[in-house]
DNA sequence: AAAATAGTGTCTATTAGACATTATTGG
DNA sequence: CCAATAATGTCTAATAGACACTATTTT
């Protein structure tokens, strides 16, 4: 809210949200895409997103991207970047407040299974190491390379950069479990994530020491091997 | 750009960016505030800010809050968050694009020094720990408190928070000191910034292993005590 | 019993903190 | 010479990585 009253002409842009959501397994973090159905870029793939209704909050907004466009409620999600270039949209200009959202395997899994649709998950491969940032490359079923839309492989790089960057000091790796999960799985989920293998004694007492797991008391069951115990992330207490 | 065709009415906001502006010296972190002139909250102080004019960059119209409020020109600074409740403005729908823009001691004087304006700068009270987050308070010249308008509390907290956590892993408190300086005044700002003292030779070794740094063969001169090596800030080269 | 992974214990390497010592300036 | 801070060297504590060994399950 600028107090500058000889601001140049007003701009009315259109306000947007687009959505990447997140899944890590197989080795790999995943997307989800929907196929852009109207000019400009119609048959082409694109981050699942929405225009903001009149008096709805950006996160109202994104909430009915996940459940319109993925079936998806309650799912954990942040607020990325803003892209508000003037050409990133040639119809008008278009202002997207990019979120990234995290969800476990199975829900991702039934986000996909819905066939038919005009979408579509695709595979992330991430070229670049650590938190170099840049672009990353999309995979389809078949192994083909995927193109997006308007600027959204930038706001994708972006998700996976923020992402890396988040994964060691904050709990946003648990969004990507179920509730209960073995170590091993955290560690999978981890080293998927950052695009690297961990060592696994240190990230155990690592996590163990974290003091944000608590173990449930039940194992793995039919494992072919002795049972990992299954724990459950636990917020911080304050303080 | 969602490819929903099916969204609710779209809502033409106004599309606003509004810049933190900090500096880090005699022990406090200091940022720029503007009277504001004009209803709501007229009287009131609140962050420089400007409505971005229609085909201008976010960059752009950050550029200009700089020039016109505060006379910098090539200043560092980066996104930090948008905000964008339907009810932050009680005027109509307001969506800012928040920045945070980081100068030295000396730039950051010269424009506080220009009197009569109608602005201020304040000090910077942070009365939470790390990265714990929240609100932060601000003092007048006169100690006094001061408060901001519309939810620019909450874009200035945020702020605060986020250059604590950039701190450590990126290069941004290089843009709080001007071009040469010593050990002692990086380590400064980075304590004064952090709000905690940190181990000198631990920061000495770790500064000098970053390879940010490039000894430029000066010293300091009429110090009353040994002076102390001058360095430059040399980024990282690529890999 | 064999296969496979979970979990523990211990040693080593690396990094951070503490502290003593020397160096270099202004007064 | 004295005061003050820079810069170096060394010891210790904490943390991460490596690796051996034991434990527990399915087949």
């Amino acid at each position: 809210m600028p107090s500058d009253t000889r601001s140049p002409r007003l701009e009315p842009p259109i306000l947007a949200v687009d959505v990447v959501l997140l899944g890590a397994f197989d080795a790999s973090l995943w997307t989800l895409l929907v196929r852009r159905e109207v000019e400009p870029f119609a048959g082409r793939w694109t981050l699942p997103g929405a225009f903001v209704a009149i008096e709805e909050s950006l996160e109202e907004a994104v909430g009915r991207v996940l459940a319109t466009k993925a079936g998806l409620s309650d799912v954990f999600f942040e607020q990325l970047y803003t892209f508000a270039e003037p050409g990133r949209d040639p119809r008008s200009r278009v202002v997207s407040v990019a979120h990234y959202a995290l969800v476990d395997r199975g829900r991702f899994e039934r986000v996909a299974g819905s066939a038919g649709s005009p979408r579509a998950v695709a595979r992330i491969v991430v070229p670049w190491e650590g938190e170099t940032g840049g672009s990353v490359e999309l995979r389809g079923e078949e192994g083909e390379s995927l193109d997006l839309a308007f600027d959204h492989d930038e706001i994708l790089g972006m998700a996976v950069k923020r992402l890396r960057g988040k994964l060691d000091y904050t709990p946003v790796g648990y969004q990507l479990l179920p509730e209960r999960f073995t170590l091993r799985e955290l560690q999978t989920v981890h080293e998927t994530v950052l695009g690297r293998p961990l060592n696994k004694d240190s990230f155990r007492r690592r996590m163990l020491a974290s003091g944000d797991l608590e173990a449930t008391g039940t194992k793995q069951r039919h494992v072919g091997h002795r049972p990992a115990e299954l724990y459950r992330f636990r917020r911080r207490s304050a303080i």
